[in-house]
DNA sequence: CTTTAGCACTCTAATACCGAGAGTGCTAAA
DNA sequence: TTTAGCACTCTCGGTATTAGAGTGCTAAAG
């Protein structure tokens, strides 16, 4: 579709963009990379990249700058053209930096969040791993203040939770113990999910007998084994607005960005996606509060399955290849110490 | 020092300024409020007030603003000029608003924060109550993976904290068991800060006797009692930097505000002078990143003495008058949950 | 056919200037 | 002590001007 002349081009101009936030005029190109081409030539490939809707002008004479489209080229031309020298020494470095992370067992996930964004000046997000992909490692019930079971629940993958439950009716201390006792001799090892699906079909196997007694046993259960809906950590934001690019639309931005539902439901879907680290690109973002901006995310896995996401967001012009490298060495990062870290 | 005319002008000058965000000219304030005279009159009163500290004018033609002194002397004169009908009004809406978070025993605190950010616009903080300052309902151990120990603390406040400590050598079921008895047995209805400075005596005891296992076992105690600086809530930043106020600054105040170790210590302090709301108004603040803002902040008690602190932070032109208002009634709704509600 | 030099053209950003409006401070009278 | 009157100051919005950057086009050169 475009001669090789022609991408090299579009790549030094966003290329260059990403680097100075400024509008690259065609003298610029001629002189900081060397195409042997004067600057009228240069114009005439401008001008067809334009038309082609990869750059655009934001007024008659200024340099051109990438439109979303012409972002997209640039990353998807990337991974064959990365500076790698430079790369590989800054991700050694990212990755002594992540390493500090194995200190504490329950932090690895939102200490990931919190590094991908001091390293890149934007916004770092990380989803931590549900629970409800999980498995059992054990579960207690404690009966608390008479009308109250707090539950504690461990997962092979280092993972508390706790919750209190607020009852009816007292439950004695006894049977507590003989819930928790079938719970960790019955399911130990199987994945929450799971157990909680065969607690619910036990559960209508019960009613049928009309067995009051178990029914709430099997509820409690169930109780024990949902927690709400995982938030999502996210650091940086701070910093993010101080960035000159969305001086006007901070509000707008910072709204959406906070706006966790929203966030949950991309990064869940990103999950699902196999492969490296996935780059939304402005308009690319199903997210219209988003537009403007970009995200780069990447699955980190849990036992050869997907299990959570993390990610970098950033401004349209941000540095992809950067944010890239470290997105997917986060990731790359996670995976390992869930299989092996513990 | 004031007399009692010059007062009431500067209050509504204050006053008038926080309503509308526009310095305010002599002739408005004759028209607004009626003091019947005439706006040389009120001129001649702002030069003084000027003089005296509690006005600048932004430029020679423009009206005064109100310095922080300014402001210092509003928040003093305010208790006995509340407009109280139509606050009580919505000091009852906003209590009902409360109400909704008893839904969620753990969620009270955090919810405190999100209700004040909700209802004011600018930022709510919380800081939850911190587990050294609370009684032991039970604590649990159990091995987790041989060289881990899994660690549920629960208190009687209702508050379940749990970590995972890793151990040099294993530490058996047993042994953990025998531990976790004994501080159930010994320590239940103590307070956490308590039993962790009797942990250490006793260690320091056994030290002399070289019993390596029962160090062993201490330190496990001491350990698992001990929990990272608390966070502390905090939400609206988003609303918050759409404020007109900050345009140019927000990036110097946005860090100042994420920088939660600044804010635990401030909340800490706060917390342990007793009464009402303080206000911090500007300049006054110790934090100096934080000039230019004022907080809100009162604290809430747990049998009988103080053990957290909720509050406000908002553009030193904030309305104070709502701020204390629901800050104060917060943090009693907090302190009574803690004693009734759980 | 492609590339290039030259040049006129367009648009922005910076600067200065002007006039209206707001609000003051001062003076002199009530 | 208060007030009316008035000159003064400063900001804000709009307009004009200019320098500079970068383009698009044309016509010549390779």
């Amino acid at each position: 579709m475009l001669n090789k002349r022609t991408e090299q081009v579009l790549f030094a101009i966003v290329q260059s963009y990403i680097a100075s936030h400024e509008p690259v005029g065609s003298r610029f190109v001629t002189k900081k990379y060397s195409f042997n081409l004067s600057p009228a030539t240069i114009r005439n490939i401008m001008a067809d990249l334009e038309e082609l809707g990869f750059l655009i002008q934001p007024h008659t004479s200024a340099g051109r700058v990438p439109t979303d489209r012409g972002y997209r080229f640039y990353v998807d031309y990337l991974p064959e053209h990365m500076a790698a020298v430079e790369e590989k020494n800054f991700l050694t470095a990212y990755m002594t930096r992540l390493e500090s992370l194995k200190e504490d067992l329950n932090g690895v996930i939102e200490g990931a969040a919190k590094t991908l964004s001091e390293n890149s000046s934007y916004i770092g997000v990380s989803a931590p791993l549900k629970p409800e992909k999980t498995t059992l490692n054990r579960v207690e019930l404690f009966s608390y203040k008479g009308r109250h079971i707090a539950v504690m629940l461990l997962t092979n993958e280092g993972i508390i939770k706790h919750k209190l439950i607020r009852m009816e009716q007292e439950v004695s201390p006894r049977t507590l113990r003989r819930i928790s006792d079938y719970l960790n001799q019955e399911f130990a090892g199987y994945g929450i999910d799971d157990i909680r699906l065969r607690l619910v079909r036990e559960m209508s196997k019960e009613k049928a007998f009309c067995d009051i007694l178990i029914t709430k046993a099997m509820e409690i259960c169930r109780e024990a084994l949902t927690f709400p809906a995982g938030d999502i950590y996210m650091y940086g934001l701070p910093e993010f607005i101080g960035l000159p690019d969305f001086s006007d639309r901070i509000k707008e931005i910072a709204r959406a960005i906070e706006d966790k539902h929203l966030m949950v439901r991309l990064l869940e879907k990103v999950c699902q996606e196999p492969g490296g680290a996935s780059v939304l690109i402005g308009s690319e973002n199903p997210v219209k509060e988003m537009r403007g901006l970009s995200m780069v995310l990447a699955p980190y896995g849990q036992g050869g399955r997907p299990a959570g996401t993390v990610g970098i967001i950033g401004p349209t012009r941000m540095d992809y290849n950067r944010a890239i490298t470290m997105v997917e060495a986060t990731a790359r990062f996670i995976t390992d110490f869930l299989s092996d870290g513990a």
